[in-house]
DNA sequence: GACAAACATAACTATATAGTTATATAGTGA
DNA sequence: TCACTATATAACTATATAGTTATGTTTGTC
C-alpha cells in the first residue's frame, strides 16, 4: 500500500525525522536507552553544555520522544517511545549496507575505465 | 538489545534522518513510489523548480535512498532502498499518537483553563 | 557543425538551529 | 528570609541548508 500522506501529515513526519536527525539527539537517547536519568548525568556522559542538552531534552520532550517527571530536585528524563530504536536499527543497517555498496562500486571501478563527467571528489 | 552506535554510526544514522527530515524530499520518494520517473515529471507534480528537485534528487541519491538511470535525455530516478517507506510508516503511527496523547492530555486540563477540546466520547 | 531538450551546478539569499554565555526559575534546607 | 542545587531560558554567534536565478553540461536531431 502506497503511504500517501496528507500535506499536514508529511510535515509532522518530516519534523519528527529532523529531530532524529542530530548526533547529540541520538546519543542522548541512546544514554535514555539504560533507563531514566537527571540532566545532570546526562549532561556528564555526553560532555557537552547544561544548557545544550536541556535544549535537546526540551525538544526530544516536545516531539514526544522522551517524557519528564520530577524528583525532588531533579528532574528525570526516559524513552517515551521505544520505537526509536526500531527506526535507529533499520537506518543503521541500511546505510551500513549502503556504505558497503559503495566501497564495493569502488572496487569494481577499473583504473582504465573513467567516468565521463568529472565529480569533484577530492 | 541497547543500540550502543559508535560515534561514526551515530554520526551516519543522523545524516540519513535529516535526510528524510524534508517535506519536499519526502513528497519526491511517495511520488517516487508509484515508480521510476524523470526529474521534469516530478517538477510538474509537486511544483517546484526544477534546480530544486535536482538538489533533492541528488541528495538522496548521494544518501543512497533513490538511483539513477539514463534513458536518452531522461534520467529516470526510482527507489533504492523501499525501507524508507517503513520508516515512514512507523514515523507516521508515532506521530499520530503523539498527537492524540496531546489532545487527551488538554482534555485533562486540572486549573481553571477553559482550554477544553473536543473530548472523544466515552 | 548549430540548436534544443533535460538535467546539473554555481552563486546567492534567507531561515533554521546547534552551541555558547549569562541569567532566570524552581525546589530544598538553613 | 538567604543560600545552594538542578534545570530552564534568553540572547547571541556560527553554520547548514532550502529555495532562487543564472549558467553549464550532456544527449539527441537536424
Amino acid at each position: 500500500m502506497p503511504l500517501n500522506l496528507s500535506e499536514r501529515m508529511t510535515e509532522l513526519v518530516a519534523q519528527r525525522f529532523r529531530l532524529l536527525g542530530e548526533p547529540m539527539r541520538l546519543r542522548i537517547l541512546q544514554l535514555l536507552e539504560q533507563g531514566p536519568k537527571p540532566v545532570n548525568d546526562i549532561v556528564a556522559s555526553l560532555e557537552s553544555s547544561q544548557p545544550n542538552v536541556s535544549k535537546h531534552l526540551q525538544a526530544l520532550c516536545q516531539g514526544g520522544l522522551v517524557s519528564r517527571r520530577r524528583e525532588g530536585l531533579n528532574i528525570f528524563y526516559g524513552i517515551a517511545d521505544p520505537m526509536v530504536f526500531k527506526l535507529c536499527n533499520l537506518v543503521c543497517r541500511s546505510a551500513t549496507e549502503h556504505t558497503r555498496a559503495q566501497l564495493a562500486e569502488l572496487d569494481a571501478a577499473p583504473s582504465g575505465t573513467e567516468r565521463k563527467r568529472a565529480k569533484h571528489s577530492g
